[in-house]
DNA sequence: CTCTGACTTGAACCGCGGTTCAAGTCAAGG
DNA sequence: CCTTGACTTGAACCGCGGTTCAAGTCAGAG
């Protein structure tokens, strides 16, 4: 059993966001030794999807509504195909703000937003959000 | 020459988020008449680059810095590089949390999060961060 | 048994990205 | 000229994701 300093320097988080996320649901703690926390060491490893849920933009609220998913929830199902689609749009994008990012760091023009080939990737962008 | 209301309709802004960005020095209106804001209609291409950069998680403050850069920057050049490093680990924790919702969306575990093809997906991802 | 210092709690606070509100201005139409 | 209603301002407020603080508890070392 791990006590919440040892979970925190494992996780890097902080004492207080452990508690945080108790607090929302997203952690339980396996007990308590007297009124301190003692944690199971698995608690690590689901800190690590919500680090990664986080990250990838879902809200501490969905990511609590996701971690109690039961497989006869249709409805949170249909959130998750939804959710995966709009992570597959936001992949789009990433990849081209990406690319713009490496030419940026190696274009010459005055100011780099008006770089031609940057405004072309937005151009691209704008088409494909309403193709 | 666009007024507040047809920028913030064009791009799907609302005015006070107009004049938010305003006070931020992520976009300028070409003039005034009288007290009102007019635009130059270029400044909807900069709204959707702002947006853009937005949704990749740049915070207004970089967008701000970024938009006001000039070739001779190096160390802005330096954190463009950085920020298309990170961009690139981020489309790659996207594309497993896409994969992971596409296979949750028809799990059958319960709970869900403790299905073991899900749980070897964050396994991947904590390899990944520390290689 | 006493002390210490890491833990506990709830409540207040923070920065971010805006929204809302009250009060005032003013361009345009009648 | 008068009204109207969309604009203007600054200041207060909001939800999110925590952090910080004050006050209290208590396990374990000495």
């Amino acid at each position: 059993m791990l006590d919440i300093a040892e979970v925190a320097r494992q996780s890097g988080l902080t004492p207080s966001a452990l508690r945080f996320y108790e607090r929302r649901e997203l952690i339980t703690p396996a007990g308590r030794n007297g009124l301190r926390r003692k944690y199971h060491p698995e608690v690590l490893s689901r800190l690590m999807l919500i680090d990664c849920a986080r990250s990838c933009g879902f809200t501490i609220a969905e990511i609590a509504r996701f971690l109690a998913a039961r497989p006869r929830d249709e409805e949170l199902r249909l959130r998750m195909a939804d959710k995966a689609r709009e992570v597959d749009v936001r992949i789009d994008q990433l990849t081209r703000m990406r690319d713009s990012l490496q030419h940026a760091a190696f274009c010459t023009h005055d100011p780099l937003v008006e770089c031609p080939e940057f405004k072309r990737t937005f151009a691209d962008a704008a088409r494909e959000e309403k193709g």
